[in-house]
DNA sequence: CTGTTAGCGCATTCAG
DNA sequence: CTGAATGCGCTAACAG
C-alpha cells in the first residue's frame, strides 16, 4: 500500500524488472505485452507509486491546469461561474487555480505575467473593466484565453458573452404588460462591462416602447455590492416615485429591496422590483426576487469548452458565443395582488395543500 | 518587450555572454557581481524571459501551490473561507488550486490520491463529514495537511476549529435575555461535523438554564441548504410554536425566516430568528439576520498560516487553534418592538437623518 | 514489442 | 566570484 519513501518509474521499472519506458507506456496505456503490464502494475501496486505532476509536465508540456480570474469573490454570480467551470475542465482531467483579481485592470495585468511562467494551460477571465492594455496583452500572448464578457468589435479572442440587451427589454416588456409604467434602472458603475451593457440596453428597451427615461430615475451605484446599492437606492427614493425598479444585477436589487420595504412601501404591490443574473440571492430573498437570467452557468461552461477546445487546438479560428437570457419570474413583480391594497403576494411554493 | 520564442536561462546566458549558473544567480538573488548581473538583467529584459514554474518545481521540489477543498461552493461560508485563504497563500507567493469536494466522503479520499501527485504543496480541507478512513489517510500522507473542523481526541493533525459550543450559548442566553421562553433548533445532518457540535451545544445552552428541549422544538433538515432549510420549517411551524428559531446556519435561517413570514408570524415581533456563520445574507436579510460569528475568515487564514508553517517546517508539532465567536445581533432579534403588535422592527441604519 | 538514451528548464553541486 | 556538469522524474525518439 503506502511506503515511506516517494518511488519513481525507475524504482518500479527495477523491481518489476523491465526497463524505465515500458513502465512508461503500461502506465499511459500505451502497446504493451500483457506479461509485462502485469508485471509492471504489481510492481506499481507494491511501490505504492504514483506519477509526478511536475515531472510530467515540464516533459509533455502541459500543466493540467487551466486558471480562472473573476473579479469579485463576494458575487455570487461568480461563484457560479467558478462552480460550472470546475466541473467542465476536472471532467477533462484539468485542475481549477484561483486568480481572483480585484477591480483594478492592474491586476489582470500581473496576472496574464504570471501565467507566462506557465503554470496553467490557459486562462478564463472575466474582468468587470476591458481596457486598451488588456486588450494588447491578451492578444498578444500565445496562452490560451477565453474572455467572458463583450470584446470590442474585431477583437479576435475567445469569448463568451450575455445578451444584457435583450436580457433588459425581457424585464421592461414584462414590467409594461404588467401594468408598471415609471420604471427606474439602478445601475452599477457604468464603465464597466455589464454597466455600459446594461444601460444602453435599458434605454433601448424603454424608448422603443415610448417609455420615459428621466434622469431622476437612473442612478448609478458606486459599486455592483449590496453597500452600494444602498445608497443608490436612498438616492432613487429620495428623487422619484417609480412603480417598478429595474437593477443591474440582484445584489442590488436586494439591497433596493430593504430600502424600498423600510419606507413602508409594499413589493411588488407598491413597486416590482427586477434583479439580474438570477442568482440564489433573487430566490432567498423575501419576498423573492424576479430576476433576469443571463445564463452565469452556460456562459462559463462554455467557456470552459472553448479553452479547452483552443489549448487542443491553439490554431481554431476564435469564436464568439452568445448565451440567451430569460426571465426568472417571482413574487418581486406579481400581478394579482391589488395595486395599492395591503395584499400579500402570491407564494405558490409554501401553500399547503388541503389535507 | 514580448517576444515569439519562448526563452530560457540558456538563451539569456548566451545574449548576456555568462554561463547559465550566472544567470540563475543574478535572477534568484544570489551573490554575483554587479557587472555580470546588469548583463544578465539587460538581456532577460530584451528577451521577455519568464522562469518555467514547472521546471523550477521539478527541481526545487516545490509546487508554491496549495490545495484548498471545501464542501459546498453553494454556502457563502466556504466562499469567505476561500477568500481567505487565497489572500494569505498569495501573500506567501502561493498559488491556490481549488478542489471541491461534495458531501461525499469518498471525493476527499480520491483527492488526497491525487495530492501524492505532487501538483501542491499542501492541503487545507473542511470536510462536512470526518470518516475513520479519512483521519487515517491524512495523518499516513506525508503532504502537509490542515483541516478546519473539529478532529477527535489525540488526532495529531494541524487543525482550527470554531467553538459551536460556546456560539449557541452565547445566542441562547441573549434569546433569553431578551424575553424568549420556546427556543426551538433546526439543525443541519446531525451526522456531519458542524451539525453534531451545535446540536450538542444547543442541548447545553438549553438545559443549562432549566429551558426546555423537548422533541417538537427540535428539526434537522436534510442538508445544509435553503431547500431543505424551507422543509424543515414546515415541519417544525407544523408541530411547535416557538417564540425563537435558533438555525444550524444563515441558509436555513433565511429559509425559517420565509416560511415563519408566509405564515402570518413577524420577526422579530412573533419569532426571533438567529442564524450561524454571520455571512452575508445574514446580512441581506429582510428583516436582517442576527447570527452567530464563528470566525470563518479567521479560521481561513489561521488555517493557512499553519499550512505555510508546517510546509516551512514539516517537523514542528502538530497545533490546534480554536477560534471564539462572538453574536452579530440585528434585526431578527431586536427588543423595543411590543410583542404581539405590529410594530416595525427598528433598522437603525436605514434611517434618515432630519435635514 | 522492448530497451537505451536524450532532453524538458532549471538550480546546484563542484572545480577553477 | 564564475563556469561546466549533474540530475529532479518523466516521456518520446530511436535502435534493436
Amino acid at each position: 500500500m503506502s511506503v515511506l519513501r516517494k518511488s519513481t518509474v525507475a524504482l518500479v521499472a527495477q523491481r518489476a524488472g523491465v526497463s524505465v519506458a515500458s513502465v512508461s507506456r503500461v502506465l499511459n496505456n500505451l502497446p504493451a505485452s500483457e506479461s509485462i503490464a502485469a508485471k509492471v502494475r504489481k510492481a506499481a501496486e507494491e511501490l505504492g507509486y504514483v506519477p509526478d505532476a511536475m515531472a510530467r509536465s515540464l516533459k509533455v508540456g502541459r500543466t493540467e491546469q487551466i486558471a480562472l480570474a473573476v473579479a469579485d469573490v463576494g458575487n455570487p454570480v461568480y461563484v457560479t461561474m467558478m462552480h460550472a467551470v470546475s466541473e467542465v475542465v476536472r471532467e477533462a482531467g484539468f485542475r481549477l487555480v484561483l486568480s481572483s483579481t480585484g477591480n483594478d485592470p492592474n491586476d489582470v495585468v500581473e496576472l496574464l505575467d504570471n501565467l507566462e511562467r506557465g503554470y496553467a494551460d490557459g486562462v478564463i477571465l472575466s474582468p468587470l473593466r476591458i481596457t486598451d492594455e488588456i486588450i494588447a496583452r491578451l492578444t498578444s500572448t500565445r496562452l490560451p484565453v477565453v474572455v467572458i464578457g463583450s470584446l470590442p468589435q474585431g477583437v479576435l479572442l475567445d469569448n463568451v458573452r450575455a445578451d444584457s440587451r435583450t436580457g433588459v427589454d425581457i424585464a421592461v416588456a414584462r414590467l409594461k404588460a404588467t401594468g408598471r409604467k415609471h420604471i427606474a434602472f439602478v445601475n452599477g458603475p457604468v464603465d464597466t462591462v455589464p454597466g455600459s451593457a446594461r444601460l444602453t440596453g435599458y434605454l433601448a428597451a424603454m424608448e422603443s416602447r415610448g417609455l420615459p427615461t428621466t434622469a431622476d430615475m437612473q442612478v448609478e451605484a458606486s459599486d455592483f455590492t449590496y453597500a452600494a446599492g444602498l445608497e443608490a437606492a436612498q438616492v432613487l427614493t429620495a428623487q422619484a416615485t417609480p412603480d417598478a425598479i429595474l437593477c443591474a444585477n440582484d445584489l442590488l436589487a436586494v439591497a433596493v429591496m430593504k430600502v424600498i420595504t423600510s419606507k413602508g412601501l409594499r413589493v411588488p404591490e407598491d413597486v416590482a422590483i427586477v434583479g439580474m443574473d438570477n442568482t440564489d440571492l433573487a430566490d432567498h430573498a423575501n419576498p423573492s426576487i424576479t430576476s433576469v437570467d443571463l445564463g452565469s452557468a452556460e456562459r462559463a461552461r462554455e467557456a470552459a469548452r472553448l479553452l479547452l477546445a483552443r489549448i487542443e487546438d491553439p490554431s481554431r479560428p476564435s469564436e464568439t458565443t452568445v448565451v440567451s437570457p430569460w426571465l426568472a419570474e417571482r413574487e418581486s413583480t406579481a400581478e394579482g395582488a391589488s395595486r395599492g391594497k395591503n395584499v400579500k403576494a402570491r407564494k405558490p411554493e409554501l401553500e399547503e395543500g388541503v389535507s
